[in-house]
DNA sequence: GCAAAAAAATAAACTAGTTTAAGAAAAATA
DNA sequence: TATTTTTCTTAAACTAGTTTATTTTTTTGC
């Protein structure tokens, strides 16, 4: 396993972003994939008007990119905080998950948590996201602001303020 | 590339269901992936309430199954049409893809098609959801009870039939 | 430590979508 | 083809969440 992890290694390469840097853009295509040592990223989309929607936030130990690679990708990627990152191309990713099952267990469970996210999303009220995400993640409420918290629940930054004051009067 | 597919046939067993039929229960484990030869059917939750949403939809030369087996599922399979399935358990669905790289490249393109289905019902109205499905997916509409669309698009008959009304107008 | 910028709170008017209920239309079954 | 069951439509009152605007609080950089 450890001489798996370092022939992995490899293929990688290591890069050192500040925070709020763009490192994957729509529009582009041929991305590559991420893997996070150190700090938190956020992939989004922007819609129509102009609104931003979190898909997905990763941090340490784990994966960012789009998985419909090579093809053009809809999505942007930034870093929340200062992080160190391993990038790697679709091609090596690709021989990397033909060699290695574990890899391809990455993409598994990436789609397991999405589909569980989106029922969430779909069947239950903001506020009652608000308190999955405290529960499931804690971690990620202090270390995100709050309008990006919003954004990843599906709401306004005006309405998710609007629960948390009904939600602080209640103790 | 044909004995590859006379030797994963092995694995599978062939059923028929007429239309209507649970063959997925939320509360069991240990649940099977199935691919299908002929027919519809349709993945879904009952929230808290007691309301369905539907998660997916398969039809001919697709899957459907639970991903996070063998854990307890929280979803149904039930099938829309008569069908023909072949399902596969868990322990030799895993075998299958460890060996053929196509079949891990199913849960790849699973997981594209999910997020853009999220991000889909996350940033566009009922409405422009609707066109999407109809310009993407028009043989679904035909196949599909307008109720069954309307819990895959995230809301209730009513507000589809509102949505349709409306539509129909406008040529 | 101060000024400027960014993030969060509050309010009020609005809209997309829900709920409940009742009737009409269509499909299934005898 | 008549009857029953299922699906769809319409209407009206409602609620979850948005929009726009203003003020307050917190963070950041010099």
């Amino acid at each position: 396993m450890d001489e798996e992890r370092e022939e992995i290694t490899r293929f990688f390469k290591k890069s050192t972003f500040r925070k709020k840097t763009m490192i994957m853009k729509a529009g582009e295509a041929n991305t590559l994939h991420y893997y996070i040592e150190k700090g938190l990223l956020r992939m989004y989309i922007i819609d129509q008007s102009g609104k931003e929607f979190n898909i997905l936030f990763a941090r340490e130990r784990q994966w960012i990119g789009d998985l419909g690679t090579p093809a053009e990708t809809p999505y942007f990627i930034e870093t929340v905080e200062n992080s160190k990152v391993y990038s790697i191309s679709e091609e090596n990713f690709h021989i990397l998950y033909k060699r290695y099952i574990s890899l391809a267990n990455y993409i598994r469970k990436s789609y397991v948590f999405l589909q569980k996210r989106f029922v969430s999303i779909l069947s239950k009220t903001a506020e009652e996201n608000y308190e999955e995400l405290v529960n499931e993640h804690p971690d990620l409420i202090q270390r995100l602001p709050q309008y990006q918290i919003s954004s990843y629940l599906g709401v306004t930054p005006v309405f998710l303020s609007k629960i948390l004051a009904k939600r602080s009067k209640k103790d």
